[in-house]
DNA sequence: CCCTATTGCGAGCAACGACTCGCGTTCAAC
DNA sequence: GTTGAACGCGAGTCGTTGCTCGCAATAGGG
């Protein structure tokens, strides 16, 4: 944002912006939003926009901050009544939470859709980390029943095996699955990943 | 394709015409890689491209193809002689001859990269189906070691999480894990899943 | 050698994208 | 009320993209 809005017209202006982006995105998807129908959407010109933000990569950002602080929110709420729940009842209550995030609007449906596209901007690459570092505290403080051999490995299956079958779920028009059935077998799957190793060998 | 080159040199320029596009993806990526600057590489001029493709789609939809029919024989081939492993086992094979053919060149790559993209163009859809189809007849065919009560949601997670999880692998620039770590960790989830049915409940 | 179908060319078109710039308007401090 | 800063505007710039069209070069059967 090269410039900091101080009047209260601007800022009603900019807050107009990120609401015509959403709906914009939610609509023609995030490659056909311009930024030329995201400012008639707003009822204000392209010049305005570009005021108030660097580039449509810096409006994007930020609506992708709106939504990443969601989903962190929400996530870390979770995280923190179930800490020491076994590990299908906290991803079960993670995945929940997720979705219950990510279908609020369409726009962070869209936006959940293409995060293989955003996840070099900071704030999905700062969601990232944070997800990561709270699955390794997780199964640091319950190592004794949880042996893993490979924790990098784990982890990056793990959670990119979440990540990417909730993204690519959020994404079909028309799932066959119903959104219970997708983060039942997930949890399941991963709860019998990290039981793995205290049955067998 | 909306002409059959029937002369020497014209099959010879289309042959030229998908080794360029498949290096001049590899350089600079399947967006930035423009009709243009791809004839430009064949030595060929841009009338000539769309002498022998409808369209840029079309020219990509044949690369894709040529992937796409790689990944497929020497999955199926795997699949033929692993059909009566254990998960991991099979699990450990299919992505071993995946992540070989990916790896071939980098055009293949960045295509492995762009899956979520390119899953509407016809080739990919045949591939994935295929993909599902094969996971299913191994389920049935084992019904009696694995107990999958959603047979349907079991697949679905299973499937995308391999898949996603391999293609956010090979879009990484530089990887912190080894091929063999992700491959290891991936046929031990599915293992353990697939595997929990019987031990448990 | 000729003649016609096939091939090859590449300047140029139309559409669209992100983004700028000069100018008129509004606000608020004095 | 005046004045200067903040705001708002949108036609227009510049670059890129996919794609076409009229024309020249070539091949190869007669």
């Amino acid at each position: 944002m090269r410039k900091q809005p101080s009047q209260q017209r601007s800022r009603d202006m900019v807050a107009q912006l990120l609401q015509a982006a959403a709906q914009v995105i939610a609509e023609r998807g995030l490659d056909g939003a311009s930024t030329n129908h995201i400012a008639e959407a707003a009822g204000v010109s392209v010049g305005s926009l570009y005021q108030y933000f660097d580039s449509k990569d810096a409006l994007v950002e930020a609506l992708l901050q709106q939504f990443a602080q969601r989903v962190l929110t929400v996530v870390d709420e979770r995280l923190r009544s179930l800490i020491d729940a076994d590990a299908r009842t906290i991803t079960r209550g993670i995945l929940e939470a997720v979705f219950e995030v990510a279908e609020q609007d369409p726009c962070q449906r869209e936006l959940a859709r293409h995060w293989h596209l955003l996840r070099t901007q900071s704030s999905f690459k700062a969601l990232e980390q944070h997800m990561l570092e709270a699955c390794r505290l997780y199964l640091l403080r319950h190592h004794r029943d949880y042996r893993i051999d490979n924790l990098p490995a784990a982890l990056f299956v793990s959670i990119n095996s979440l990540h990417y079958t909730v993204a690519h779920y959020l994404g079909q028009e028309r799932p066959t699955l119903s959104r219970d059935e997708v983060i039942g077998a997930l949890s399941d799957m991963l709860a019998a990943y990290l039981q793995a190793g205290n049955t067998s060998l």
